[in-house]
DNA sequence: ACATTTGTTAACCAAACGGTTAAACCTAAT
DNA sequence: ATTAGGTTTAACCGTTTGGTTAACAAATGT
């Protein structure tokens, strides 16, 4: 039984967690309330994470190692930049829909502390442009796209498929959208951001 | 000597508080703090604001009323939507790097209570779409600009021009750039992201 | 001059908070 | 059946927190 009930109580705690500060961030999290909604005793936090610090780093990197991938994908793979940016907008979109606090609940917390994100930078699969930059260079000497910055280009890219979440209250006020409109406006993104960058830079 | 302490009391605390609750947020934001930050006792904190929610309340209603003129500014002036991009993307951009914890501030304290954004919108001076909309939908039919839905492109500026100042951790660490470097990159923007924009959407 | 209102402070308070403790509980090996 | 180990709980603890109080000071009105 110890092995099974090891894990289960130690990743209720983390589910728990994950729910709780991934909703009201590190500051508006209470302890009492990840164990309430984890249906154990607060002492358990503390046996299974030592302190509140520490559950929170936990949650946090595992929210951040959710997110790497997403963004390695198009950085690393051979498709053109066009194709990149295409899947890229679908696949982005679509798992922000099913994890809709990750892009507020990571950019909040960094913002929160900056000195985190030098300890995330020194993991392996840490996202590097390295490789991106080059593919630019190379697709704007062949003529396939117009001169921009790599930087400059991808920035462009996250912002518009990540800014529908994290201003989402401000975008619905704005545009008079109730959740169903929202959320059928943020689906028609999937394309039209696509279209959007590609028209842009394409010769 | 009333008038003039009662002004510079008021502002002090309203000065103080601003200062805080953006750097902190209203969960991570201590009142104890505040007072002395404005280098006075804490209960006048109580005297002139009440309570904790209301002095928040008092700095949010403030920061957004410094961020919507801006939005009007291009919502509701008879410029084409071309010259309209561009000088929203330098004056919004050299606005931000003025107040570089106003969007974060907002955006965070929108998404932890939604409902706060419905006190707003019965102000006169909340950002209305539908001029724009109306000449987005008209520079189409006169062939300037490609078919594009208002709302995206309305939702394409905003996030290309105020994400460099959400995502600052991020993209520092990701495009591996010091403060300088980021200040540069920031500025080049200014221009950047107007032409981005308007080769996406110019017929 | 004096009473009344307004501004300011130090001291205080109850509740909430993160964290600890010591004892009970459960399971598997002896 | 007993022991030993990790697991779980209720009760507790010291500190911090937002907020209050009561007394004091300064200005204002009469």
């Amino acid at each position: 039984m110890k092995k099974e009930k090891e894990a289960t109580t130690e990743q209720q705690i983390l589910d728990a967690a994950k729910s709780v500060f991934q909703s009201k961030g590190m500051d508006g999290a209470r302890m009492q309330e990840i164990a309430n909604e984890a249906g154990i005793n607060k002492a358990m936090l503390h046996y299974y994470y030592r302190n509140k610090q520490l559950l929170f780093e936990a949650v946090f990197k595992q929210a951040f190692s959710l997110l790497a991938p997403q963004l390695n994908d198009i950085l690393n793979d051979d498709s053109s930049i066009e194709d990149k940016i295409k899947s890229f907008t679908v696949n982005y979109t679509s798992f922000m829909v099913k994890h809709p606090y990750l892009p507020n609940f990571i950019i909040q917390e960094l913002n929160r502390n900056e000195d985190f994100i030098l300890k995330l930078k020194q993991n392996t699969g840490f996202p590097n442009l390295q490789k991106f930059q080059k593919q630019v260079d190379s697709e704007i000497d062949n003529g396939i796209i117009i001169p921009i910055e790599a930087d400059q280009l991808f920035v462009n890219i996250i912002a518009l498929n990540i800014f529908p979440f994290l201003g989402k209250p401000l975008i619905k006020a704005f545009t008079d959208k109730d959740e169903k409109a929202y959320n059928d406006f943020v689906e028609s993104r999937k394309s039209e951001v696509a279209n959007f960058i590609i028209n842009s830079i394409k010769r």
